[in-house]
DNA sequence: CTGAAAGCGCTAACAG
DNA sequence: CTGTTAGCGCTTTCAG
């Protein structure tokens, strides 16, 4: 067995309750006494057992964090950002790894609405999770997921933003004559925005009639995507690719058909695939601060439990940024 | 408030005990009342407070997984192995991102403690946490890391025959200059058994003497070795990159320096950096099955706090592979 | 088959 | 400044 701080309170010949306020830094305890029992404590090597204490206390010091995908490191690099604020409250992190399924999803979540969490931070599968969160009024934050209509406190990059900028990068080089190819998935309404992007950019320049737009499940018919336009007649001068793993084929398929970057064709990824920077030559990205939406969001979600954010729903939007590298440049002749 | 297991009895017109007995299946209650009582638990929405049964059964339901950064995919990759063994008895993983800081991961096995774990899976920074885990006398598995003298329940991968495999795929080429470009870090051992793989197949060819070693903190001198080696009036016909972050300043420098690959030199990498696939050429490797490693891992914790093994420390040696792409070819000449 | 009561380890309220 | 007592929600005796 465990040493409990009754085993303390004997051993220094006080009460529990005593021991429970030297360890705790609370007044009342002389100085002396204090300075004893945290003695007698470390000699007896006591820690407290902090189910006990979340029991008494009605709430725990933990705080679920449930992904769509722990073995993708977009969420895990939001998580290190996480578990940094969440370290210095000394709170625990129960993790969730929902792989995009809306049951297994739901598991976890009553699993740690079980252990009395403070609060959730969700990369949600749709919005079924979501719902059941309110409805069992536990303050949660959405992370870098839209929620559509769903109102809720939540963090997220502007993905519209993300297409638009990458747009904009190639307009700005002088192309005309860009195409879109886009991720497409079943729940996620994020890759649309960063469509929408395109197009708005698209527009500004009066170049709404050149839009087209491809949608890929994955890398696979992101390479068939490539064999289809290099069939037509004429071809694009640039490429925006709405996601890293279409982009894989999308890069391969290229390379394949020995198309020279940039001086045949720019491209731009929207994302952080690690192998942007190594590639040769190194690709455009327009890259999220994972860490930094990470950490907004436990922030968030402490001020809320706290009760230091009353009221209304919060929406952070975090920015992308352009990273130039070599494959884009402007468009050839 | 949430509803507890007497707001259930109140309603159901029994004990609470009762109401134990019908929601965890246990005899001793009529089938009519057990229908009765998990219909009307159902209808309160009554979810138990796994907290209080933690407390009362003196254990909980809980797993620690302590890595050494969470940010990194080799790490999340086999946590998802963990999290797949450990949902199928319900048991939820409480994270620790050590950061390779000593202290943190104290910190954090203290927090994992504190929650009367069942155990503990950890990728350790050093010898102190794991004898820190045995003092406390809490069962517990190392992921992936040589733990040198210190004898525990382990899975890891064989880094010898990792380096042993991917000296041996060049030999068997042809290849008789061969030199190991080496992470070097701080507390890992692990990185040593993968030149000392590289010796022994040396060694089986009576090449020893051919042995030529250099040793990279990190991407950057990756690259100034690369520099180095191509100074001098001979280069190697092979390289062996002993992991993926060094291996990224070398490949850079490489095409830099435009060394052709396969045709003038042939690159192995230990490791399964996601580029590998992806670059043109797709560059061979030596990768471990991590999720394996993982869920290896998670049932010999199961099966170690369930009593089903008992005794002696175990050891799982999980097996890398060679799998080859076209970064590999005949020396050439 | 069912209920009453004890108690897991801790903290909070109240008393001295 | 310190101790006594109650009780967080649950499961496990022990009685009926």
């Amino acid at each position: 067995m465990r040493v409990t701080i009754e085993d303390v309170a004997i051993k220094a010949k006080v009460s529990v309750n005593t021991v429970s306020r030297a360890l705790n830094g609370k007044d009342g305890v002389s100085e002396k006494t204090r300075e004893k029992i945290i003695r007698i404590a470390q000699e007896m090597n006591y820690r407290p057992n902090i189910l006990a204490r979340s029991m008494r206390q009605n709430r725990s010091d933990f705080v679920g964090v449930s992904v769509l995908d722990i073995g993708n490191s977009v969420f895990t690099k939001m998580i290190k950002g996480i578990e940094k604020v969440l370290m210095d409250d000394s709170l625990s992190i129960i993790i969730g790894n929902s792989d995009e399924d809306v049951d297994k999803e739901r598991h976890y979540l009553e699993t740690m609405l079980s252990t009395n969490c403070r609060g959730i931070i969700i990369s949600h599968v749709n919005s079924s999770g979501l719902k059941f969160l309110r409805h069992e009024r536990i303050p949660f934050v959405v992370l870098d997921r839209d929620t559509q209509k769903f109102e809720c406190d939540q963090v997220y990059v502007d993905n519209n933003k993300m297409g638009y900028l990458a747009t904009k990068h190639l307009l700005d080089l002088g192309h005309r004559d860009i195409v879109f190819i886009n991720k497409e998935s079943e729940f996620d309404t994020d890759h649309r925005r960063r469509v929408e992007g395109y197009l708005q950019a698209l527009n500004e320049h009066g170049l709404q009639n050149m839009a087209h737009v491809y949608s890929c499940l994955d890398a696979e018919q992101g390479k068939k995507t490539v064999q289809e336009i290099w069939k037509k007649e004429t071809q694009p001068t640039g490429i925006v690719i709405g996601q890293h793993s279409v982009a894989e084929g999308v890069i391969m398929m290229l390379t394949q058909l020995r198309i020279k970057i940039p001086t045949e064709l720019s491209v731009v990824i929207i994302g952080e695939p690690s192998w942007a920077s190594i590639l040769t030559p190194g690709f455009t990205t327009i890259e999220r601060p994972l860490e930094l939406v990470g950490s907004k969001a436990a922030k968030l979600l402490l001020d809320r439990t706290q009760g230091k954010i009353k009221g209304d729903y919060i929406s952070y939007v975090v920015s992308s940024s352009l990273v130039v590298r070599e494959s884009t440049g402007p468009p050839p002749g």
